[in-house]
DNA sequence: AAAATAAAAGACAAATTAATCCTTTATTGT
DNA sequence: ACAATAAAGGATTAATTTGTCTTTTATTTT
C-alpha cells in the first residue's frame, strides 16, 4: 500500500506528535527507537518531513524534532502520503493505466474508485491531535 | 497499490478472458500488444499464472494462453492477486508493523480494516466472467 | 523426419527503493 | 572560546523489483 519511507515516515510522525502534544522533543535515537526502524533512514526521511513543514527541528543540546500545536491540529495523514508517496494512491489506475477516468476507464475503474475514495477521506480526516489524544485512552502499538 | 506484476498480470488474465470467452486463444505476443506490456516480462508472470492454474496454455502452432469455461466463472481477481503479490494487501499493516491486529493495533488499524475489507470483498467477488461478459457492453481500455 | 511455431526455463542486466556511513552545520552549556 | 550534542547533507552500498536475452522443450504441419 504505502513504500517502506513513507510507513516510517506516518510512524515517526505520529510519535513525535504523542510527544509533542506533552510537550516534549525527541531526537532521531529516541523516534528510531520508538518505531523500531532504521535510523539513518528514518532521518533522511525526517528531512523531507520538515522541509515540507510537516514537523519542526531544532539542532543542537537540547534539540529535536517536534510538531507545533497549529501543525498537530491540521496536519492530516494524506499531508505526509503526499509528501512521502505522492498521489499515485488516490489519483493512479489500479492496472497501472498511465490515464485511466470515468470517460476512458480500466474494465476495474469504477470498482476501484469507490475504494479510493474512502482511503482518501480517512487520510484527510485523521489529524495529528486526533490521533496523538486517542492514543492515550487506548492502547495502540508502533513498533512489534 | 499493486506491483507492476500483478497489474500486467490482471491485464494479461483480464485480455485472455475475454477472447477465452470466444474461443480464442491468445499467443503472449498478442498479449503484449493489448495490454501494452513488455513481452518477455509478462510471459514470465504468465508462467507463474499457468503453474498456479489461473490460466491454461499449449505449445506449439495453435497454442498460446486460454482460461476454460469452468475457471472463468470460478476464477476471481483475488486469485490472481494472491498468486502475484500474495496477501500482504489483506493482511498487511499499513504502517509495515509485522503482526498488528485487533488484540495489538497500530493506531490506523481500525481505520484500515474497513477499507482494506472493501477491497478484499471487491476483488473477491469480481470474477473473470463477470468482466468478459461486461466488457462486451461497455466501453473499456486495457492501454492507452 | 524436418521445419516451424509457441510457451517454459534459466541466466543476466537495468532501474528503483531501501539503507548505511561519513562530513558539515547549527546550537548549547561549560 | 571550546567541547558536546543533534540535525542536515552528500556519497555510497545493498536489496528488491522490473525487465531482457538466449536456450530448451513441446507440439503441429508439411
Amino acid at each position: 500500500m504505502f513504500s517502506k519511507t513513507c510507513e516510517y515516515g506516518l510512524r515517526a510522525v505520529i510519535f513525535i506528535a504523542l510527544e509533542s502534544n506533552v510537550d516534549k522533543k525527541v531526537s532521531i535515537t529516541a523516534i528510531a527507537d520508538a518505531i523500531e526502524s532504521p535510523q539513518a533512514f528514518t532521518a533522511k526521511i525526517l528531512q523531507q518531513l520538515t522541509k515540507n513543514k510537516i514537523v519542526q527541528s531544532i539542532k543542537g543540546p537540547n534539540g529535536g524534532f517536534f510538531i507545533d500545536d497549529k501543525s498537530l491540529k491540521t496536519v492530516a495523514l494524506s499531508n505526509i502520503v503526499a509528501v512521502l508517496d505522492g498521489d499515485a494512491i488516490y489519483t493512479g489506475c489500479g492496472l497501472g493505466l498511465h490515464q485511466c477516468n470515468d470517460k476512458k476507464p480500466c474494465p476495474l475503474h469504477f470498482k476501484f474508485v469507490e475504494i479510493r475514495e474512502n482511503l482518501k477521506k480517512m487520510l484527510e480526516s485523521t489529524t495529528l491531535f486526533e490521533l496523538a489524544t486517542d492514543m492515550n485512552l487506548k492502547e495502540y502499538f508502533l513498533k512489534n
